[in-house]
DNA sequence: CTTAGACATGTAGAAACTGACACGTGCCCT
DNA sequence: AGGGCACGTGTCAGTTTCTACATGTCTAAG
């Protein structure tokens, strides 16, 4: 059901069509939130018009619809946000590749964990110039879009992606802490517990 | 693909049967790294021996089979875990509700986030307090390998989740500066927009 | 001896999601 | 006038995941 309310937040915010909606996916839920590709978009939009919870407002060119959301659909997604799950579903496989990361040698996952901080700086890096960027020009009205209703997420991100990063380098520490003791071994046979 | 290997990752541990390895699950990838139920993971686990990725090692009481990663199974996983793509998928229905809150009313927003920001630290007091007890008793036997799999995901969650937790302060501070703002602003309005 | 609870493995139908394919339009550039 | 490209919406077959149902065993407590 995230999709549907994942296009319902994104109504809330602006009427759009389609295609719009989906642009929009792809510059700011998809990184961090989720993914969907177009052909999602379209069905779920269907899905929500013949729901009631959004409605065609306008027909243009080239076949274009506009979906605004309606009153039955604002409360829903209100509704939705008002009663958090206790313990949602996550599904990120890049999480997953580090918890299994063991399963590689030491030195092959030291170099995973040395790439996956090196790209976590530069999301970092990114997001920051944006966030500055947003910061220089808040008289010129629009934001950019990524940030429009992303203030609380950009946040997010700063928050967490440096946590991310410290945390891979706290894992390269272990692992040559590791890889000394394994050296340190093999000269001098002692076992210490 | 991603449970395929998530399962093969569990299995390049140590071998386990379906039961055994939904425990694991639960335990350990669950609340971070992946979620699965037990009926998918007993259809996986065929699928793997199907493959010649794991075989069955013993069959015990009640229909017990013990599954162990082949050499082929060994191999595929390396060669995953060598291979991140660049962009993968996420879908993480917490991070979604965040990017969402800007829909609810400041004060309703400000709520949920507090109650984000207690649960939070719940999850980290029990960490905490999960990680310290295993740290007392290392005479016990088992030492935590600096790489086995709960390592790894405990120091995980001890870097995120106060991360986690400073960011909902954060946030909650952001409402309340625009909360005052809009106090300041218009004492006739009391409609919010 | 009975029963509750952990152990243990599955099937079936529905929903969500993926990847590939399909089709047509308005606009700009040359 | 024609080509290329962004615009714009969809279908379809196949895979993955979810929800609910189904079945039976071993063990310890009363």
């Amino acid at each position: 059901m995230s999709l549907r309310y994942a296009l319902l937040g994104l109504l809330a915010d602006e009427a759009g069509s389609g295609y719009e909606l989906t642009k929009k996916f792809e510059r700011s839920l998809d990184r961090y939130a989720w993914h969907a590709k177009h052909n999602q978009v379209y069905q779920e939009l269907n899905r929500l018009a013949a729901d009631g919870l959004a409605e065609v407002v306008e027909e243009g060119a080239r076949g274009r619809k506009t979906y605004a959301i309606t009153e039955t659909g604002r409360a829903d997604l209100r509704q939705w946000l008002l009663n958090p799950p206790r313990n949602p579903v996550v599904r990120n496989e890049f999480v997953l590749r580090l918890f299994l990361l063991f399963a590689l040698d030491p030195k092959e996952a030291r170099a995973v964990l040395t790439e996956y901080a090196a790209a976590t700086q530069r999301d970092l890096d990114a997001l920051t110039a944006l966030v500055e960027s947003a910061d220089v020009d808040p008289a010129d009205g629009a934001l950019p879009d990524p940030l429009a209703f992303g203030h609380l997420a950009a946040g997010f991100g700063l928050h967490m992606l440096p946590a991310s990063r410290d945390w891979a380098h706290w894992a390269i520490a272990q692992i040559d802490n590791r890889i000394r003791e394994e050296k340190g071994e093999g000269e001098d046979r002692t076992r210490g517990a």
